[in-house]
DNA sequence: GCGATTATTTAAAGCGCTTTAAATAATGTA
DNA sequence: TACATTATTTAAAGCGCTTTAAATAATCGC
């Protein structure tokens, strides 16, 4: 179909050498040589194989995207799609491409070795960092690049990692109800085990706490973050003698479960009970209105993508520098979803 | 960190070609030799580097995805996360790669030939195929395996394919909804730009043929699958002179959309309006209720992905073969969703 | 016009594996 | 025991590129 170095510089009457040079853009080349070659090479569809070249160099131009999955719930998150679009788009102008693999919780250790030592990647985006991960100590200890998305808690060793302020994000989003004279602030979370959820919690009670108010277990539920899920776990909170006047949610497809929940019992959302969620703008499901639906705090999981995607080519490329961090804010758009605290309606 | 086979083959005090076929699972080695070889490989932890044997075999080991993403539109699919789950399974069972890029609509032919010409794949999978494809002539002319996720429409030539019986299906959700008397059904598609949205529509419109029913075009709706999309949608039709007493929709997600415009008139769905989506189950949407929300026509797409990455490998070992095609059934799943037609309410 | 520089090109080695062709060892047969 | 077979191992070539070390061409200063 296409043919390799050895011919079109035969084609050419030139070495291998200098062709290879002159299409890497390499100085020593005179320009008219170049031209000659670079045109050739389009005439003639070359195009170096992507193997011989990576064992040249020792480089795969791969960036491994390694997903976990418990084997326990096959559930994939949907702010995946998302992410990976954006990181895609960084790759593709920097020439890399993504590899990217499910991996059960036993595999992952024996995966992510035999990624490294088959050189079938040049570093690794960790997705899904659970409390105290130890994929940052193997990985470090593997000496090969990589980024966490989103970050890890107890780890001694600094590493690199873009992350959403979680626990600011969810203290504002508290004193916004507060603020609203909200007192009784329902938390649906998202699985604790991950770190982000933590995160949140720990921004929901420092508001609170800050307000003077002690937390109520009931109104803290964890769970993951199904619409099926938010809506039971709404229903659950509603059904409490003493009932949220609000509802912060971890996602906006638990949101749309606590808004069917709410609405199952004649509230109505925004008027009776308020609801905030995250939001990372997860291209089918964020509302394009000026006013949306939900109040949420927002944050682009695409942008999350395109930087850790920068930040671990950087570091393919920089093999000595210090690991980089970065920290991205949500911002809070006010929507339809909130409003000032109504003395505890029981409707129905 | 490791080492390599003559590495290796200096510690056994034996060639790299009996290492090699040790390793590999050759006939010709003794068998006592075999253990002792795998025994070091073991110890001295030795993974042979894939771009060498890349190189050497002239096989890469990976299959591309490649997700098509239209410039206006940057929507990102919700099945793909399960679908790529799926595929991402078999792949590892045969020691494949999954090289996924999202390309924009002008470069994806540029991106195709690149791929396949600097040999990074050996073999596509091809995601949301439009009505007339030009991407399938493309990679037969290329001479390399691949499949389709879907089919397109007047494409002369065979190719290999596994798609779910979106006719058949939505002809079959249409029936249902006549035998409870229904007679204005709404329909909400996909973008009708993909094949899939227009078999959909073909298998509705043949229901309501045989049934002796006028399709009325006010009562066929086309936009990407949103959730506000889906409320807008119904929310029209809602308006009509002559509302539908029954919706089609072409997702869950505008499912979920449809369900908001319904209540918010005072409807309730399943009793004044029924619903019926189609369902690809993904993870963290669908119902896991005995008697789920939505009536459904279900089709698992993980299991989709399964077959086409198992496709798409037995492609690429049987080079000479004819190309595959497989098509899977939907399952109507009978939930809340729906029931029968009744007197044109027009409550509020 | 000539040696010294500088610019440009090339031969050949090497990346780490697989595989062909050939060599050696082991076993069988007469 | 000697020759033919069969089993096992090895040397070396080759996959298609990059890059080091060396060669050749062109240009400069005086």
């Amino acid at each position: 179909m296409s043919i390799n170095l050895k011919q079109l510089s035969e084609a050419l009457g030139l070495s291998q050498t200098t062709v290879s040079r002159a299409l890497n853009g390499y100085p020593e080349v005179k320009e008219a040589t170049r031209e000659r070659v670079s045109e050739a090479a389009r005439r003639l569809n070359y195009s170096p194989n992507s193997r011989a070249r990576g064992l040249a160099t020792g480089r795969s131009m791969a960036i491994g995207h390694v997903i976990p999955v418990s084997t326990q719930n096959e559930l994939v998150n949907p702010i995946f799609g998302d992410f990976v679009a954006g990181a895609s788009q960084t790759y593709s102008k920097h020439g890399y491409d993504m590899i990217l693999s499910l991996t059960e919780d036993e595999e992952e250790e024996r995966f992510y070795r035999s990624m490294a030592a088959q050189g079938r990647v040049d570093g690794f985006i960790v997705h899904g960092p659970r409390m105290r991960d130890d994929r940052i100590a193997l990985l470090a200890s593997l000496g090969i690049p990589f980024v966490v998305h989103g970050r890890s808690s107890d780890i001694i060793q600094p590493y690199s990692w873009v992350d959403v302020n979680n626990f600011q994000s969810f203290k504002r989003a508290t004193d916004f109800l507060l603020d609203f004279g909200h007192r009784r602030i329902g938390l649906i979370n998202g699985q604790e085990t991950m770190n982000f959820a933590v995160r949140r919690r720990e921004g929901y009670l420092k508001a609170l706490h800050d307000a003077g108010i002690n937390a109520d277990p009931d109104l803290m539920r964890s769970a993951e973050m199904t619409e099926y899920n938010g809506h039971r776990e709404t229903r659950a909170m509603l059904q409490l003698d003493d009932p949220p006047t609000a509802i912060l949610a971890s996602s906006p497809i638990s949101g749309l479960g606590a808004r069917r929940a709410i609405e199952e019992t004649g509230r109505k959302m925004g008027r009776d009970i308020s609801v905030i969620t995250h939001d990372d703008m997860i291209s089918y499901l964020t509302d394009p209105s000026e006013v949306p639906i939900f109040t949420a705090a927002r944050s682009s999981v695409r942008e999350a993508g395109r930087r850790c995607a920068e930040m671990v080519i950087d570091l393919v490329a920089n093999p000595g520098a210090d690991p980089q961090q970065l920290l991205l804010e949500t911002e809070l758009v006010v929507g339809q979803s909130t409003g000032p605290a109504r003395p505890a309606s029981r409707s129905k």
